[in-house]
DNA sequence: TTGTATGCGTTATCAG
DNA sequence: CTGATAACGCATACAA
């Protein structure tokens, strides 16, 4: 286990300096063909590779990118994930996953990116409050941009699907199939996603005469917490009076909901009482679940987001339509 | 946005060398307490934040981790991903996610992390064919891992769930249930993972007396094809002779197997046929599936892994034992 | 305890 | 086209 070889160690035995070296390796580089291949020949023979950390104290540029996650409960996010890293390596970039959890918040993530001299900073539909990361001092920091959520932070763009437009095409098509009592269940009221998803849902129902909409609220954005909100609710609520619909904030609380809808209280969705869901994995599509939802465009979304972070694109917030997927819940 | 500032800066204001700067912010160094005050304040007022890249270059430690996926199908992969990523960054490391595809396979992957002077690197659970990575030439190259998989690479632990006891256990309990004609689904027969599990099918039950085992071979581990590997099995052999449990390689099979196995041929499972699995996601306990499975140890897994890359541990290869769940569906 | 010199492996810039 | 000098920001070893 050899020292690794560095441009010097080449350059002696190539018999040239250090930085015909290195040129060789920098594509597009004036430099003599004749060289070039003299300095192939040593370097494969050393087995010579660029250390790109040296490149990077000398260029500020890591190539890097930090992806903070804070929710691992939802398979949702490992589409992201996958088409996140997928798009960034084949622009030569890499993906630093950050687990953002009680030990280890955004700011102390900020700060870690920063020292890290990180290239962008995606903040990956994590749940965390404005005020927070306004004030963080930050200068010359990474550009940060917030994917699959609302922002309201200065200066950070989002990118996110829209949000009007989906409500409006998932309830115009439950209000089509004769759904009239509807109900909404949303995650923990902090997120401004929730907020967002439940006003425009309020307001087409408004809109249509319908006034009365239960909210079960569950507090994580998990399945046992979408089990627990529907399990209240319909413990409560007497059967004449309940909702025909109902619909739930992201799929893992729809798959929560469902298997006690189900399993508890014996009913079939669709015909007892339906369920409608955002976000789109592959278990929405499982006969099992047959979820209708609507799905976000996250191919889209993520070449938005690595298009800002090249700086092909202008760093604005966008927002983006995705897809009404009807199947056989609702 | 002012350019950062830089240790000179502070130790500039501050009337110090710069030398006296880094001691301050290194614990454990030989300082005045009234020098690392005054020190501490203007790199406050400055807001001056150490270079970690400049550290690693001068270091060779980068605390940076390669975590290589390449199958962003399996939600189970999230809960390794957690895991891995809050046991690293307690330790002061962060991952970096390497999506493996078609366009950036294993060798690029490795060159990749070695150019970047990554600590470490891990294989999560991806499909390699030894060879390939047997003569990758990485002097000098960071140490490999490989999790939640075998290997038969020299030099390259793998720190594994014991499959013969995971076998064992799984189809003890089958054999007890009553189960008498077992049968085995596998995913691409290049995975060591699958030949080993298969390997221990077959001697268990080859020990209780039976030899005919159907096999249903699905061609990715995902649902569609563990979907497909039964469809193409129930349409060819005769009811009569049709196993009467089915063991899948992995919950993602089984979703599949078991969507088919209801919805298409309207059975129910555990009565009709049985399955159980390896692997188990949060939907493996749901009521829609209700599988019987072998959990794999994963945080166990994940904190030996990290153990090795820290050197706490010697590096070698080690094999746990994981926990029979049973459920519904066997 | 503090300052000095030197090195880490590149890139940027300029002279020849 | 090639070589040389400086710089990137910090760490190590040694001298004061």
């Amino acid at each position: 286990m050899a020292k690794r070889a560095t441009a010097r160690d080449v350059a002696e035995q190539a018999g040239v300096s250090k930085w015909t070296v290195i040129r060789a390796f920098t594509p597009g580089a004036s430099i003599t063909e004749g060289s070039r291949a003299k300095v192939m020949a040593v370097a494969e023979k050393l087995n010579y590779r660029p250390n790109l950390l040296a490149r990077s104290l000398a260029t500020n540029l890591t190539h890097q990118v930090a992806v903070l996650v804070d929710d691992f409960e939802n398979p949702y996010k490992l589409s992201f994930l996958e088409r996140l890293t997928l798009e960034l390596q084949s622009e030569g970039l890499v993906a630093v996953l950050i687990n953002i959890n009680e030990h280890f918040d955004h700011v102390h993530a900020l700060l870690n990116a920063d020292q890290r001299q990180l290239d962008a900073v995606i903040m990956c539909g994590t749940a965390f409050r404005t005020e927070m990361l306004q004030d963080v001092r930050l200068d010359g920091a990474a550009p940060m941009f917030v994917l699959a959520r609302d922002s309201q932070i200065s200066g950070v763009p989002a990118i996110n699907c829209d949000t009007t437009s989906a409500i409006k095409d998932l309830c115009r098509h439950l209000h089509e199939k004769g759904y009239r009592r509807p109900g909404f269940m949303a995650g923990p009221k902090t997120l401004s996603t929730a907020l967002g998803r439940r006003r425009a849902f309020k307001a087409f129902w408004k809109a249509h005469g319908i006034t009365e909409m239960p909210e079960l609220a569950a507090h994580h954005y998990s399945a046992a917490s979408g089990a627990e909100a529907v399990r209240r609710y319909l413990n409560e609520v007497s059967p004449a009076g309940r909702v025909d619909v109902l619909l739930c904030e992201n799929d893992v609380l729809a798959f929560g909901a469902m298997d006690v809808i189900r399993s508890e209280f014996g009913w079939r969705v669709a015909a007892d009482i339906a369920a409608a869901v955002f976000d789109n994995t592959l278990f929405a599509a499982a006969p099992a679940y047959d979820l209708t939802t609507y799905e976000q465009p996250v191919e889209a979304m993520v070449k938005a987001t690595v298009a800002m972070i090249l700086g092909r694109e202008p760093k604005k917030t966008v927002t983006m339509p995705g897809r009404l997927v009807v199947r056989g819940s609702a």
